[in-house]
RNA sequence: GGAGGAUUAGCUCAGCGGGAGAGCGCCUGCCUUACAAGCAGGAUGUCACAAGUUCAAUCCUUGUAUCCUCCACCA
């Protein structure tokens, strides 16, 4: 005997907290030992400087989905969540703190500063976990990872020295991007160009000889200190004679050369570039391919050094810069500046511009590891969603240019690599090293420098289950199996994951890449702190509920496109969620005191069959978007089927056996309304894991979790294709009925008689006279006549057409006709005559000239509505006329 | 300079070779004993533009326009 109900109203607080607990103290988020085959996901690691934003909530929310619709498949499935360190945005953050206390990270010191770091991380840590649980990610706490914790930093060491030994990781004198205010190295693709307004300075630069002068464009004349040469295209015919002649640089006494390199562009400024190799890309190669000299005129913290007059010295680049060009301009060597936009790098997570630097750096080179990248997505190893992706990833592993991985920073994994200060040598280890391998001495340094964050999380797939150690988890979950993630980190993470993991493992990290878009507010805006567009994740939970965002970002989340939201967007889960509720309610109410049969398929109505057919269709959808990551497809499909399909059709058609059927009657639909409830639960979990699961354990003959349940597979005894083709017909009979009720303006409680008229053909026909009593109440007729014998009188009658057969509405049952047209008639000539003065107003031009415009614009959508009115009433009287 | 994406209803977007769709908004009628966060019905579209391929094009090809993103780079 059932007994079982749900509270009124549908409120996601009741119960998501406390099912989440559930999912947790029953350990249903481990991998289920008995499961086939494995299963793998591992979480981008969201930074530990931050709180989650919208993009980790649409990032996780599908994960979740991927993760739950395997689990439940039977997978022995691992979701792996963790945190990253975050090198500069962490350090960064927490020296913001102390300057607001007037303190620099010196004033600490390197220990104190790590601790106090540590803090940092654990708060923040703190608050992205508790986000994830709200979201109801169903990662496995118990493998949760940091990429500072103690196996990780083992993993980052290892893979250092690994490198190193295989001649892939070296240290040089390099021209790399330096962010002064981070006071630290970056990697190429951590500057974000930015166009910006500028000046290109034409300077004089005499010859030594007195013979005169050249011209030279430059849009940094304050690195002119550093020049060792100007150079001119080799077949520039302007200046072939001048090549190998002595200028004077001014505003020193320095003499530097002409040389000829091709790199010049001769339809640039005036052909001629000076090359200042400490300063600029290009000048770096081209004074490497010359032998010059590179002249350092910057201090770590951006400020021109000893290597400049002393007039500059200390000064910032830009200050430098405008006393330069005064001086130039007045010492005569300014022939002219004009406006010059160009693209300035950027740091990018302190946004200062980047220089060009000349320091000590370590490198990663990167070619041979590209290959075997390369080689992976080509054997099909890797695959992204969509695949356009692939000619990005592509494009980028063909030019990729060696990784700086020093950072001048304190918060890192600290470069494993020991200098001996008494005999000089140089050691890199897996362990501390406190004695100097080559000389025995104590008296040892490790390198200052740590890694760049990106070097710990490209082992992310891998460190994460125990490498470098042969674990089982590594023996069991490697290679994972899918990696979402959005677009702007395939560069610095994904391509890096797959070199990294084919380079110490041998394998690629995952197989399916699912590149997913950015959310962006209603103006198609990037959601930024700085522009104060986001929507907090928490917030939308608040408001709506965990499952309602996770359903509307699914829902929203097509094939890797951008998705654009407001707080409104989530109304739409919000609601599904809520229709789910009602009618588990309506259905737990209905079923109180009755019992639980078998259901044999040959005992099915014909609307149960189809409704069964709709599920097995929906299954089938859910399964095939799954297989492609098409999760917009799949929540259409569960929103549908369950909306359209089981309340709007299924359920109303069963009232009639469900208030006045006999008790047997009454069992059996009760059985197969809980079935088809529990099987759409089983559907919709992923999609929305927590209403789902809270109905499901109220739900007769459920037992356990729903997370743990097997998914609904396509029942064959329960397909029944021509039904479902019947019930289509009918349910377009209805739909003629009802459409001509509402345009004839027919209240609900006005019945008319209806006459179907089949055509000899027709295949609906005996489903018709079968189902006449649940068509006559859906169409709200008086009474149905299946009229085979067209013997029926219908020449009164509001006909239609549709295929296969004829309907009837005899609404002259329902209303007057004739006093209808009247009434109609009476209103068309109220509103012509309201329009007429309108008119009368409108045509008249003082009227037009002298009232305010408000009052024009008044009179016009005055005159719009008397038109739509008129119009619409004659329609009306031409259809009534008709009948 | 190179690559990619977008352009479909008022808004946000699905649809990837034969029927133009969803959610929101709008209009009409309904508090029908689950849900007004609802039910029923309805209006709104030269599917950016132009050519081409095809029996058939929103969908494929080529061009054009506008918007966006990424990569490279201009001294």
């Amino acid at each position: 005997m059932i007994s079982t109900e749900l509270s009124k109203a549908y409120d996601p607080k009741d119960f998501e907290q406390r099912i989440y607990s559930q999912w947790v103290k029953e350990g249903a988020f481990h991998p289920d030992e008995n499961g086939k085959e494995h299963f793998t996901v591992v979480m981008p690691p969201p930074n530990v400087t931050g709180i989650l934003h919208m993009g980790h909530a649409l990032n996780n929310v599908l994960q979740d989905i991927i993760v739950r619709y395997k689990r439940m498949k039977g997978f022995k499935t691992l979701w792996v969540p963790g945190t990253d360190h975050a090198g500069i945005a962490t350090q960064n953050v927490v020296e913001r703190q102390l300057a607001k206390e007037g303190l620099r990270r010196q004033d600490l010191g390197r220990e104190k500063f790590i601790e106090r770091t540590w803090t940092v991380k654990e708060k923040h840590h703190g608050i992205i976990t508790s986000q994830l649980k709200k979201m109801g990610c169903s990662c496995d706490w118990d493998h949760e990872r940091f990429t500072m914790d103690e196996g990780l930093s083992k993993a980052v060491r290892e893979a250092f020295v690994t490198l190193y030994e295989r001649g892939l990781i070296y240290k040089g004198q390099y021209l790399v991007n330096y962010c002064p205010k981070c006071g630290t190295a970056l990697a190429d693709d951590e500057v974000e160009y930015e166009n910006m307004p500028g000046m290109l300075y034409d300077v004089r630069y005499p010859y030594e000889d007195g013979s005169g002068y050249i011209t030279v464009a430059t849009t940094r004349p304050e690195t002119m200190f550093g020049d060792v040469a100007v150079a001119v295209h080799p077949d520039d015919e302007r200046y072939k004679n001048i090549v190998g002649k002595l200028l004077c640089l001014p505003l020193t006494d320095r003499k530097i050369p002409v040389i000829a390199d091709s790199f010049v562009e001769r339809e640039f400024g005036t052909g001629m570039v000076k090359i200042t190799p400490a300063h600029d890309p290009n000048d770096w190669e081209c004074g490497r391919r010359h032998g010059l000299e590179a002249i350092n005129l910057l201090n770590p913290d951006g400020t021109l050094n000893e290597n400049v007059p002393e007039k500059y010295r200390g000064l910032d680049p830009v200050s430098a810069r405008k006393l330069v060009v005064e001086d130039l301009q007045e010492q005569g060597y300014l022939v002219k500046q004009t406006p010059h936009a160009h693209d300035v790098g950027h740091c990018y997570r302190c946004h200062t511009v980047v220089e060009p630097y000349l320091s000590d750096q370590w490198f990663v080179s990167m070619k041979g590891m590209a290959e075997k990248a390369l080689k992976a997505l080509e054997d099909k190893d890797i695959v992204f969603y969509p695949k356009r992706w692939e000619n990005t990833y592509i494009h980028w592993m063909e030019n990729i240019r060696d990784w700086c991985i020093s950072r001048q920073l304190w918060w890192g994994h600290r470069i494993p690599v020991w200098y001996c200060k008494d005999c000089g040598q140089m050691t890199v280890s897996r362990t501390d090293v406190t004695e100097c391998p080559h000389c025995h001495s104590h008296n040892l340094e490790q390198d200052p420098d740590v890694l760049d964050t990106w070097f710990s999380s490209w082992l992310w797939p891998f460190s994460t289950l125990g490498w470098p150690e042969k674990t089982e988890d590594l023996k069991n979950f490697f290679p994972t199996d899918t990696l979402v993630s959005a677009y702007d980190i395939i560069f610095f993470w994904i391509s890096r994951m797959i070199m990294a993991s084919e380079e110490f493992t041998g394998k690629a990290p995952f197989r399916d890449i699912v590149i997913t878009g950015l959310v962006r507010d209603k103006q198609g805006r990037k959601m930024s702190k700085s522009l104060g567009n986001g929507i907090d994740p928490i917030e939308v939970i608040d408001l709506y509920g965990a499952d309602a965002m996770k359903f509307t970002l699914c829902y929203l989340a097509a094939q890797g496109q951008d998705v654009q939201i407001d707080m409104d967007s989530f109304k739409m889960g919000s609601r599904f969620a809520n229709k789910i509720w009602n009618a588990t309610r309506f259905l737990l109410m209905n079923a109180e005191g009755r019992n639980l049969v078998s259901i044999e398929p040959d005992k099915l109505t014909v609307i149960d069959k189809w409704i069964y057919t709709r599920l097995n269709r929906t299954i089938e959808t859910i399964d095939r978007a799954m297989d492609s990551y098409r999760f917009n497809e799949a929540a259409q499909g569960v929103y549908s089927f369950f909306w359209n399909d089981f309340c709007d059709w299924y359920v109303e058609a069963t009232k009639q056996r469900l208030f006045n059927g006999s008790d047997e009657e009454k069992d059996l639909v009760v059985s197969v309304m809980i079935d088809l409830l529990s099987q759409s639960m089983k559907l919709m979990h992923p999609f929305l894991s927590f209403v789902t699961e809270e109905i499901y354990q109220k739900l007769p003959g459920s037992e356990g979790l729903l997370i743990s349940q097997q998914f609904p597979s396509v029942r064959p005894e329960f397909d029944f294709p021509a039904q479902e083709a019947l019930v289509s017909q009918l349910q377009e009979a209805v739909r003629i009925v009802r459409s001509a009720r509402s345009q004839l303006s027919i209240a609900p409680e006005k019945k008319f008689k209806v006459v179907i008229r089949p055509s000899e053909n027709f295949t609906g026909t005996a489903l018709f006279e079968e189902e006449k009593d649940l068509m006559s109440s859906f169409m709200g007729a008086s009474q149905l006549i299946i009229d085979k014998s067209s013997s029926e009188d219908v020449s009164s009658a509001y006909p239609s057409t549709a295929l296969g057969y004829e309907v009837f509405s005899f609404v002259r049952e329902a209303i007057d006709v004739d006093a209808e047209i009247k009434k109609l008639e009476s209103e068309i000539e109220k509103a012509s005559k309201s329009l007429e003065g309108t008119m009368k107003k409108l045509s008249n031009p003082q009227f037009l000239q002298n009232a305010k415009s408000e009052a024009v614009a008044k009179e016009q959508g005055k005159k719009a509505e008397f038109e739509e009115k008129i119009r619409k009433s004659e329609e009306h009287i031409a259809l009534l006329r008709k009948l």
